[in-house]
DNA sequence: GAACTGATTGAACGAGTGTTTAATCTGGTG
DNA sequence: CACCAGATTAAACACTCGTTCAATCAGTTC
């Protein structure tokens, strides 16, 4: 159904595909007879095409992350990681796979440290651009901000979900991510804009504390 | 053990004790008997004592929030909620309940909304008499960014947590969220100081498309 | 001392889980 | 047609879970 090389295979992508709405809407505790009964199957089927419940949940990651890299590749013309997905929260075909990143990262694992790190990496890029561009502010730490900004939108998204936007279904879910985009505008717009501080006190205090650049120890990568 | 009119009835709030721990360690997907294991009791002795999982989860939750409010009262002179936390995860007593709260924020439920709505009035309340003080600036929509930075600070906690420390110990925890602070300090003060952008265009742009105040639905107590 | 109450235990129950197995069905190939 | 490989199913298996139950054990009260 969903690009795949169709017919004869067409029913492991079916189950792959019903796997995705159900983690998504239910979580990943779901039982393999609730996945099967969505895709007209057994959940012996199941076993027999991806060997094991881990094993589908990674055919289910290898599929999202493929749909993911494709729309980042199609539309790299504006907007950072974070704003993909909203994007694509905004199309309906795709919005059981923003939930579904969601409960990955609300859940950890393997996904969800992949697409940190992806989000991180888009996040350095177009930080770097708008420095050089001169509309981004360099920083003292460039890669310590890229993080620190990376981390707060993305989790900030992943609490939200978990209090507001876990039990959605498919078809509420984009209209309920819009409205937490949309109200978050103004006030990332202005802290971005006109920072949240009046004087540079606080900040002088601190680089007189702790003056050196932080030298990072060996695992800067686990971090 | 710990503040509860103790003697006769140790054994229910070791159990309760224990339980913080194992929920905390483990998540709260962990059986009965791993937690019975750890009091030195038995699954049954559990439901007897609680009448249910759940209800000794609430009961850890109400134990935890207990503690969070009276640490809260004692530390009133200084720090947000977000940092409380931080000073709570130094003491090594306190640092499986900060484990269980973000094991908490990371679950959802009603701990997890009750608390981040306490952080929220902690942070409307500090950035109120930030404004009255004259070092914090006034927002356009001073509620919606008190509710963006509280999710973006714990959101980000939480899923620092979840990549990073959920498997921690006890004994470890204390120092990894150390860390995590001091890593977040620097790009925290310049953006609160110094902001992200160089110049006001596109806080400009959106405050031209959207002029006016977002005037606020019937729910928006639910957001 | 008898009776009662609550703490505590070990075993069992019933409902879930993921997985295995044997059997059946189906379609293509010699 | 015979044969075979793969898809598919229903049932069973082994396991964990929360909960229940009957039976002890200890302490208090009459």
């Amino acid at each position: 159904m969903s690009g795949d090389r169709d017919g004869e295979f067409a029913t492991a992508s079916r189950i792959r595909d019903a796997a995705i709405a159900r983690f998504a809407r239910d979580g990943f505790r779901v039982g393999l007879r609730a996945i099967a009964a969505d895709a007209g199957v057994t959940a012996g089927l199941i076993v027999h095409h991806f060997g094991s419940k881990d094993a589908l949940r990674r055919a289910c990651d290898e599929q999202v992350l493929t749909v993911l890299r494709e729309e980042k590749a199609k539309a790299l013309t504006d907007g950072s990681g974070a704003t993909l997905l909203a994007q694509m929260a905004g199309v309906e075909r795709y919005a059981p796979m923003v939930q579904y990143l969601l409960r990955s990262l609300q859940a950890g694992g393997a996904l969800a440290t992949t697409l940190i790190e992806h989000l991180i990496a888009d996040a350095e890029e177009y930080l770097a651009a708008g420095e050089v561009a001169g509309v981004v502010r360099p920083s003292r730490d460039r890669a310590a901000r890229t993080r620190y900004l990376a981390y707060q939108a993305t989790g900030s998204m992943v609490l939200w979900f978990t209090l507001h936007g876990a039990q959605a279904t498919a078809e509420e879910f984009p209209a309920l991510f819009r409205r937490y985009m949309d109200d978050l505008a103004l006030p990332a717009l202005e802290l971005f804009t006109e920072g949240l501080l009046v004087d540079r006190s606080m900040l002088d205090e601190y680089l007189m504390y702790v003056p050196d650049p932080p030298d990072r120890d060996a695992d800067n990568t686990a971090r």
